[in-house]
DNA sequence: CCAGACGTTGTT
DNA sequence: GTCTGG
DNA sequence: CCAGACGTTGTT
DNA sequence: GTCTGG
């Protein structure tokens, strides 16, 4: 808390929130601008529900938006412009299918476990004049790289820590916020195998991050028969 | 004009 | 809300 | 993303 | 198989 805290110059009426089990479609700490410059952490509902929805039944739907398209799909396009937001981490999970059995959990970080920010964007879904408006969020994803792909075909945009400035910034345009997004840190991501402990969101402690087979959580490490 | 979509991932 | 398809 | 539910009636 | 919940 008090990294991201501090490296965002958080207002002080900010309430983060963090955990080594952050799942879509459930809260996720980001970072928004204000108008002034400033920046407040918030927390939104992972998965996108579009102001124009009818129902919130996109919410487990709508957690990514690929950056090939982002673009040209009417659900974020106009998010582009002046709906950006930070949603920081020191890692993110991607699952690699096994020839047998349950999927391989990997974690990956930046070196020295960097904090970083994924690419997000946001809007507000307000059903009913007299309701309190939900704030929801989704993150942009890319083509794996040479580090990921092993593991999974798409990752998530990692930004480079001196583009998160102008990511928030309103002043700048969705033409070069793709830019950003495009010139992003992935190639300094690194790779381990993690316990099966992240599978389940009742595990939200550091066991998530821990070896395979190197915890009570993860699960027999062989099948019984 | 109105109706209907509006998303990604993974699996087959 | 806005765009595409019919 | 994965895990877990997926149902109604009647009884306590 | 598909949807909801975390």
């Amino acid at each position: 808390m008090a990294l991201f805290a501090e490296r965002f110059e958080l207002e002080p009426s900010s309430r983060p929130r963090d955990g080594y089990n952050i799942a879509p479609g459930g809260p996720v700490t980001v970072i928004v601008g204000e108008s002034d410059g400033a920046a407040r952490a918030e927390q939104f509902h992972w998965g996108l529900i579009p102001a124009w929805a009818k129902s919130a039944e996109t919410r487990y739907k709508m957690i990514n938006a690929r950056i090939e398209t982002v673009d040209e799909k009417p659900a974020y396009r106009g998010l582009l412009e002046g709906h950006r937001c930070l949603i920081p981490a020191d890692g993110f999970f991607e699952w690699q299918p096994q020839p047998e059995g349950p999927k391989q959990p990997w974690w990956f970080q930046l070196a020295d476990a960097e904090l970083f920010s994924f690419a997000g964007l946001w809007t507000t879904w307000q059903p009913a004049p007299d309701v309190e408006p939900v704030h929801s969020c989704t993150m942009l994803t890319c083509e794996a790289n040479d580090v990921v792909s092993p593991v999974h075909h798409r990752m998530p945009v990692v930004l480079k820590r001196a583009s998160e400035t102008r990511w928030l910034d309103p002043a700048v345009g969705a033409a070069a916020a793709l830019t950003l997004a495009a010139d992003c840190a992935n190639d300094q991501l690194t790779a381990r195998p993690v316990s099966r402990a992240v599978n389940s969101t009742r595990n939200t402690g550091p066991e998530c991050v821990a070896a395979p087979n190197d915890d009570a959580t993860g699960g027999p490490a062989t099948a019984l028969f």
